[in-house]
Parts: structure tokens; C-alpha cells; sequence
RNA sequence: AGCCCUGUAGUGUAGUUGGCAACACACGAGACUUUGACUCUCGUAUCGCUGGUUCGAACCCAGUCGGGGCUUCCA
């Protein structure tokens, strides 16, 4: 949690909600705070959810109040344990510690089950043996108002006696269901005597076969939260024409405690997809390698690309919390990535697309050991050892035959400082019948190591690793998933999926120290961006990295300038 | 169309008794640099619109226009 302190304490910016839970306790109609997180096990988090638990686990930590988990289970037909598992596990590794065991909305079906007798006794829910379609039609729609069922007057006798029945199993699915009696002419629809209770004979994954009715999520909800003491209870916009619902439920039955619901608007990222529905279909269709494929929004996938709980936290608390719909930009994701790494990640030198330079002045067998800072800003991480020798790798990229005065690399006939070690100057290159640059050949100025050049000067820095101590690895350029902005926005949006957004290269040489990573490290490589040893992959025999993000490049925009 | 919510730089937020519109990211210009990184400096808004109240309005009032949600026995 000493993680989580060093990023939120002190920067996090008020908000609306904490501003009614500052008036809420110094008015005292509350003396704590009390949240909680309750997704329904049917998917995996997304960075959507992600601001949801920040939020909640976020105000409860900096009121000295509590946050539970609980998994909103009242439909066993799209419910499922493993997403439980990897639900519960995902909030941990984001940094968050709930209060207490895990909670199940299942837990209280008996309780919820009492509280649905107590609303059919004071005549305020009736069983109603309309059809789905039927009831569709007495709804109403928007803008006509519906009209009673046939079944509302049904005296409370009856109303228990069939409600038992329900939960005894006499009914098929669809055919009959509890009702609360509210206001069919309500210009709120989901006042129109909602259900409460349906059939569902299929098996939960908490209560198994002990159930075949299952009690509605408005119905299930607040009453969770009231039995839980939740003081504040915080859910997405969708839900706002909900509170109503929320709050006659707890005002028709016997419970000490009213939570507050208040709602915030949804995270929006721009070239982001966050509807489960979609994430899925990226899924089954093999367009990403899974759920925790480096390029899903999902927390797991995100992990596996190497976003760091506190880049996501610290993202998710930039973005606010308001009642209005918004979008924000990834730049603004990315920022919060390159911040967290850009002081916490190693340095190391890795050559993406290697050419071969040979240093005609260096001797054949000579090898030179160089302790490289492993942070330029922060000399307690230490060094590591890189090795200078006759046969280089540079990158393609770093190397013209001519280039204008902006070129601030290898050019012919030019010099370059090497990082970390000599300054080469380039006298010549060779071509391969296709006309391809195959190699160089520069010579060093040996009087350069840690210091300028005399009488000339390099134009630029470029990384290298040595021909002979260096190694090969798989490394994985991911880009964004969508290059449009807006891709839900889409008649199809797989047609808007980056053709570029994963570019493998099996050939890049890494330098020597590289070999002692372990799966999940990360590391800037210079010049090229921020990159972790992948999770699953990597071992010391098959290295495997994943880029995480770019570095800023302000080369690349002079360059598309022209 | 009924009900509910919402409009402040490109984006996201702050602005809580009316008093020079603040911060972050992005963008542009420059400085520094053994990462074209980091860091630093400077620049960028007639507060959706119209009218009213007031010495003075992002803030109060009226109207208007735009964006979002709601018609699952989903959550």
C-alpha cells in the first residue's frame, strides 16, 4: 500500500462526490464512509472498470472507510467462477485490498427472499402471470403511459401462497414473476412495476440448485448495499433513472440503513473499445491472442503489455470524475505510463533492425568492458556491464548516405557518438546485389570514452550492442488496437482494427545483461520506448519482450514535416 | 416524443458566499542534452447561444440550441 501512498496522497483532486461526502459528514447524516466494488462475474475488467474500483477503493482509503467486493450474481445464465478468480485477482494487482472476505449479492437471497414477503404483505408486490410479451405491451413505451396488469389486484394471501409455489418450482421459466406495485402511469419506466423475482431453473455458481428464482438486479442491489451499511454507493450513469427504484425498495422494507447512490460517467478512451459484447468478438474471431493480449483495455491485458498499477491509477485519477460524457485521449494513458517508467524502468541498449559495422581501427580480438549507468538520472540504480568490440550492430534507422543538417545521426563520412561508449566516424558502407546497406565501415576515436572529440564534433547519439556479446530476441512492436478515434462508433467496428497494431521482430540483438530478466521486468531500451519481459513467454534461453510504449519522438514529427 | 442527466482551451478536469478563468495532457516556439528521451522557458479559451439582474456574471434568472441515457423477467 506504500505504493499506492506515493502516487494519490495529497495530488488527488476533489470531485462532486467527494464533495456531497465532505458535506454528508460535517452535516453529519454520516459519521464514515463505506463503499464498495460490485462487478458481475460475466467478463473480464477493463480500464472502464478500472476507474470504477480507483474510485471506490480510492474514496474509501482517503476516508479512513471501508470498501467491499461483491459480485453482483443474480443471473446464473451469464455467470461464471472463473471470471470471479480472475476478477478478484485483477483488483489486487492493481493495488487494492478489500474489506473483509469477497461478498455475493447470493449470499442474501434468503434475506432478499424475507424482504420480497414483507413487500407482498404490505400489498406493495404482486405475482404476475402475464408474458413477457404481454408485459411488454402494458408497459407502455417512452412516451405512453402503460397500464395495470390483470394480476395487480391479487389479494396478499394469494400473492404468498403463489410466491412460495415459485420458489418450490412449480412454475416454468418466463411464465410467471414477482412484481412490485408502484405506478404503471410513471413517466420513469423502470417505476412501472418492475420485476422482482423471475424463474430461472439453471445452476448458480455460489448457491448451485438451491434456487430457481432469482431476484432482480434493482431489487438485489440497494438491498445488498443496505445490508452491507455501504453509506455511499457510486455506479455508472446508466443508472441514474434507476435511483428512484433504489430508494422506494429500501423505503418498503424494514432495514436500518439508506445508502446514497450516486452516479458518474463511464471512462471513455479514445481508439478504445470497452463493450464487453466487443471485446469478446476481438476474442473469438483470433483478431488478439486472448483477453490478456497486449493490445485489450482489459486489466490483464494491460498488465501483460507492462502498464504498472500506478500508471494506471495515476491515469484514472487525471481523468476526474463528473456526471458528463467524455472521451479521453490516449496520449494522456500513455503520459502516465512514460512518467511512472520513465523513473522506474532501467536503461539498456537493444538494435531493433541490426546493421553490421565493423571499426576497421580496433583490434581483431579486443574486447572492451564498459559500466553503463543503468539510469542517467538516478545513480543508485546502479550499472550494468555492456562490451565494446571490432563487429556493432546499430539500427538501420540510424544510418543515411547523405542526409540534410536535421539528420542528427550516422551518416558517411560523418561521426556519431556511440552511447555510453566512442565516438565512429563513417568512412564507407557496402551494398548487397539489391542495393541494400548490409554493412559499415567506421573507425572509433579512442580518445573519446567519457569525453568530447577534439577539433570536430558528433552530431548525434545512437545505441549499439556488440556482435559478440549481444543476444537474439523476440521483441513485439504493439501499436494501437483502432486507428480511428471513435471505433464503437462503427457500422463493423473489426474493420477499424490497426493493421499495424503488432509487428514481431525475432531478429533484434539485445545486449548481454538482458539474459538475467525475468518475466514481467521492464526496461526502457534507449531511443526506442519502454518494454517488459513478457509474463508467459520470456525465459533465459527464449527472451521475449513486449513494447510498452513508445518514447516521446519529436524526430518523427520534424521528419513528417519534411 | 415523455422523463432524467449534461455543455469551461484540441482533450480531460478545477473554478463551492458573483471580483484579472487555474491545472494536466496534447499542440506550437525555444533552451539543455552521451537517449531527437528526461528537464526547463514561453505561447494557445470572446466559459454552447441569446437576453435579463448587477458597478461587475463561467457562477444568479429566463429562454434557446447541442450531447447522452431510459421502452431486458440484463447488470
Amino acid at each position: 500500500m506504500s505504493d499506492l501512498d506515493k502516487t494519490n496522497s495529497g495530488s488527488t483532486p476533489t470531485n462532486f462526490i467527494r464533495n456531497i461526502i465532505n458535506k454528508d459528514l460535517e452535516s453529519g447524516k454520516r459519521t464514515s464512509v463505506a463503499t464498495r466494488f460490485p462487478p458481475e462475474p460475466n467478463g473480464f475488467l477493463h480500464i472502464g472498470h478500472a476507474k470504477s474500483i480507483c474510485i471506490n477503493f480510492g474514496i474509501a482509503a482517503d476516508y479512513q472507510g471501508t470498501c467491499n467486493l461483491r459480485f453482483d450474481d443474480t443471473n446464473p445464465a451469464k455467470e461464471e467462477s472463473a471470471y470471479a478468480v480472475a476478477i478478484a485477482k485483477d483488483v489486487q494487482w492493481l493495488g487494492f485490498n478489500w474489506n473483509g472476505e469477497i461478498r455475493h449479492s447470493a449470499d442474501y437471497f434468503e434475506k432478499l427472499y424475507s424482504f420480497a414477503e414483507e413487500l407482498i404483505s404490505k400489498g406493495v408486490a404482486y405475482v404476475c402471470e402475464l408474458s413477457m410479451e404481454q408485459m411488454r405491451e402494458y408497459r407502455g413505451t417512452l412516451t405512453e403511459v402503460g397500464k395495470n396488469s390483470p394480476f395487480r389486484e391479487r389479494c396478499i394471501e394469494d400473492n404468498l401462497g403463489l410466491f412460495k409455489r415459485m420458489r418450490a418450482g412449480e412454475f416454468e421459466d418466463g411464465t410467471i414473476a414477482l412484481r412490485a406495485k408502484i405506478d404503471m402511469g410513471s413517466p420513469n419506466i423502470n417505476m412501472r412495476d418492475p420485476v422482482i423475482y423471475r424463474i430461472k431453473k439453471a445452476h448458480h455458481i455460489r448457491t448451485g440448485d438451491a434456487w430457481c428464482i432469482y431476484p432482480t438486479y434493482d431489487f438485489t442491489h440497494g438491498i445488498s448495499d443496505a445490508i452491507e451499511g455501504i453509506t455511499h454507493s457510486l455506479c455508472t450513469l446508466e443508472f441514474e433513472d434507476h435511483r428512484p427504484l433504489y430508494n422506494w425498495f429500501l423505503d418498503n422494507i424494514t432495514i436500518d440503513c439508506h445508502p446514497q447512490q450516486i452516479e458518474f460517467s463511464r471512462l471513455n478512451l479514445e481508439h478504445t473499445i470497452t463493450s464487453k459484447r466487443k471485446l469478446n468478438q476481438l476474442v473469438v474471431e483470433g483478431i488478439v491472442d486472448g483477453w490478456d493480449d497486449p493490445r485489450m483495455p482489459t486489466i490483464s491485458g494491460m498488465r501483460r503489455r507492462g502498464y504498472s498499477p500506478a500508471a494506471i491509477r495515476d491515469f484514472i485519477g487525471r481523468t476526474g470524475v463528473t456526471k458528463k460524457v467524455h472521451t479521453v485521449e490516449m496520449t494522456l494513458l500513455e503520459n502516465s505510463v512514460r512518467e511512472d517508467l520513465g523513473d522506474k524502468a532501467p536503461r539498456a541498449m537493444v538494435v531493433l533492425k541490426p546493421l553490421k559495422v565493423t571499426i576497421t581501427n580496433y583490434p581483431e580480438e579486443k574486447v572492451e568492458e564498459i559500466a553503463a549507468a543503468r539510469h542517467p538520472q538516478n545513480e543508485s540504480m546502479g550499472t550494468r556491464k555492456i562490451y565494446f568490440s571490432k563487429t556493432l550492430f546499430i539500427d538501420q534507422e540510424d544510418f543515411r548516405e547523405s542526409a540534410n543538417k536535421k539528420y542528427k545521426r550516422l551518416v558517411q563520412g560523418k561521426a556519431v557518438r556511440l552511447r555510453n561508449a566512442y565516438v565512429i566516424t563513417c568512412e564507407d558502407f557496402v551494398k548487397d546485389e539489391q542495393g541494400n546497406i548490409v554493412e559499415l565501415l567506421c573507425r572509433y576515436d579512442e580518445n573519446t570514452l567519457g569525453k568530447n572529440p577534439e577539433g570536430y564534433k558528433a552530431k548525434g547519439v545512437i545505441h549499439w550492442v556488440s556482435g559478440s556479446h549481444s543476444k537474439l530476441a523476440t521483441v513485439r512492436l504493439y501499436d494501437r488496437l483502432f486507428n480511428i478515434a471513435n471505433p464503437a462508433a462503427e457500422d463493423n467496428f473489426i474493420d477499424a482494427v490497426n493493421p499495424d497494431c503488432l509487428q514481431i521482430i525475432d531478429n533484434a540483438r539485445v545486449e548481454l545483461s538482458l539474459v538475467e530478466s525475468k518475466p514481467e521486468d521492464v526496461f526502457q531500451f534507449e531511443r526506442e520506448g519502454y518494454f517488459c519481459a513478457d509474463r508467459y513467454e520470456h525465459e533465459r534461453g527464449k527472451l521475449v519482450f513486449n513494447r510498452t510504449v513508445t518514447l516521446r519522438d519529436s524526430w518523427a514529427k520534424i521528419e513528417a514535416k519534411g
